[in-house]
DNA sequence: TAGCCACATAACATGCTAGTTATATGGCTA
DNA sequence: TAGCCATATAACTAGCATGTTATGTGGCTA
């Protein structure tokens, strides 16, 4: 049941357009983001900016999606020089495929 | 966009305790659910009122959660002797998880 | 065909989600 | 250390999700 529960939380991260776009964003920061001074997009990730201004919404909103997902464990937000970059937890969204298939 | 759409819509179906739930007792509905007269459980499933007691929720808020789990085509119903009775679409959900597994 | 029983729908209350603007915070940078 | 800039939080609004009770509907069954 506690598993279950978990499984609900994270359903809800992922159950959003924006959300889920904001993950496919990140599959390639490079393709998808301007260039970027400080934080390798490759290990790090997009900018919590970059992001907000693609989504096209207030920067409060934005923020409160990269906050979901933080807080489902399914990106990692790496702080840098006043920015914060957040990429991809691919540990994380193989675990919940995985979870998935035996629904 | 669509397919992303149409995920969006699916992740929103399963992000419920009360829905994963009904899908995990469906999975062996004979093990969850009283013996049925009319409808074979292997074959159909089990009987909406059945799942509605064991929910323990009342009986129209149960039947919205099939209806959300059955319009996502997620489970299938079958109309018998003024009974339905619901089984899981197992390609359906074969497809989902496929689908997660490339997010 | 009369009545009943299972299910669906209506109408409503309530809490959560997601958006906004305004403001606080905290760490660079000069 | 003074100020600025990116991000976080607060406060509010609007819409959707989920629960309830009351009522409608449609097909068995007697």
């Amino acid at each position: 049941m506690t598993a279950q529960t978990d499984l609900e939380a994270v359903l809800k991260a992922l159950a959003s357009a924006r959300r889920l776009q904001i993950l496919e964003w990140l599959k390639d920061p490079e393709a998808h983001f301007p260039p970027q001074e400080h934080g390798d997009p490759v290990d790090h990730g997009a900018c919590n900016q970059f992001i907000v201004d693609k989504l096209g919404v207030s920067q409060p909103a934005g923020s409160r999606h990269l906050k979901v997902l933080t807080d489902a464990g399914l990106v990692i937000p790496t702080r840098r020089k006043g920015w914060v970059y957040y990429r991809r937890n691919e540990p994380a969204l193989a675990d919940v495929a995985a979870s998935i298939a035996t629904i």
